[in-house]
DNA sequence: CTTACTTTGTGCAAGTTATCACAATGATGT
DNA sequence: ACATCATTGTGATAACTTGCACAAAGTAAG
């Protein structure tokens, strides 16, 4: 029950939420040995992920399927809707809004920026596209809380430090550039191309290796 | 220089060398500190990660800009081009097919594989869509190395499999799922789901921490 | 040539995260 | 009621990663 949590307990908590959303019966248990082989990691290192918030299963018996989600959910602040600014309408700004989970994990996007002219005004659904110019006053009427970054890099920092600036909470970072901001505004940074070089390079450190 | 390499050095290399990249005159040098301060590391981080591969600078100098760009291209496998398969012509799949990076950084989209009998025949750019009943053919003829699923997750293990099969070196996986695959195929994830629960998280957390 | 200065490369210490092993606890059957 | 079995929660231990401090090596100037 300390605090401190290293990042990766966080990624597991939300692959283990997963895992028992695609459970049969919500009513059933699960045991720590179940969760783990699920989320690819072992009994012992699910039990101390939970341990770090408190005791949710029972000796004996393993962890009720239903009451674990809901815990989890909580643990992971959506058991509530959070209000999400996209900033860049582009493709991949595109892709993320139309993406199912976005939605249905209770990230209600209630603004979309870009600078590009020709897109202001023009709608996406039921979201109008909206100027740069006006972002502070659109994200201050609209109480938005986090921000996602799907801009070039050049443009990024900029529209960061505005963002924290108009006090949002949490930025997701598209952009392939280390965001600059205080250190309570979390920052996630989501970056393609790292993926793809950490993936070459294990290949070819595995080819050396042999 | 030893093996054993942890995943955030090699993410950290990335970093250095688009760093290294966005610098002015690449015939000068930098320090370790220069780096570290674009880079959101130490400098002792830096000498730390570049001394697992060799020694690459000169003391009382620095590091020659060009030539560790040179070395981390090598480090990182990206010194030669890699064939991409992309699984998937949904949203994902364009913004992915779409993305600059992808390219310049040698990484050559060589197929496209949908499973919507519409998409199947039409063509992105110079790439016509196939149908995923010759994606073993297909895969072969174009000698294809590493495959993006952008697919939903209920496709994306049989997809892998298959892809393993297949000969494939890595995976680059955007579905919502723990792949199972044999240890010597590397795969790496990005899931934006986890990565916004992240910072719901932080966020939650924080607060309650007041 | 010598001294002063800079910056790397690295052994060691500190800090962080994962694994292990087992006592504690509850369920179940007789 | 008691013994047996399953499974959690956790302190101790091991493995890994980062940070520190300084010798080694090079540059530059007098």
């Amino acid at each position: 029950m300390k605090r401190k949590i290293p990042q990766s307990t966080v990624r597991r908590l939300s692959h283990y939420l997963r895992s028992l959303e695609g459970f049969p019966k919500s009513g059933g248990t699960v045991s720590s040995e179940e969760l783990a082989a699920w989320g690819q990691t072992t009994a012992a290192q699910v039990r101390k992920d939970l341990s770090h918030f408190g005791s949710f299963g029972k000796r004996g018996l393993g962890y009720q399927a239903g009451e674990l989600s809901k815990s989890l959910r909580t643990l992971l602040g959506i058991d509530r809707s959070w209000k999400v600014a996209l900033v860049g309408a582009g493709r991949i700004g595109l892709a993320l809004y139309e993406y199912p989970a976005f939605r249905s994990r209770g990230y209600d996007c209630v603004a979309i920026f870009d600078s590009d002219p020709e897109k202001i005004g023009t709608a996406w659904g039921d979201q109008s596209i909206c100027s740069l110019d006006v972002f502070e006053k659109v994200m201050e009427e609209r109480e938005v809380e986090l921000v996602i970054l799907a801009i070039p890099a050049d443009a990024a920092q900029e529209v960061a430090s505005r963002a924290v600036e108009a006090g949002v909470n949490g930025i997701l970072n598209f952009a392939p550039i280390r965001l600059n901001v205080p250190a309570e505004v979390p920052v996630e940074d989501v970056n393609l191309v790292i993926e793809l070089e950490a993936l070459s390079f294990q290949i070819t450190q595995r080819k050396q290796d042999v």
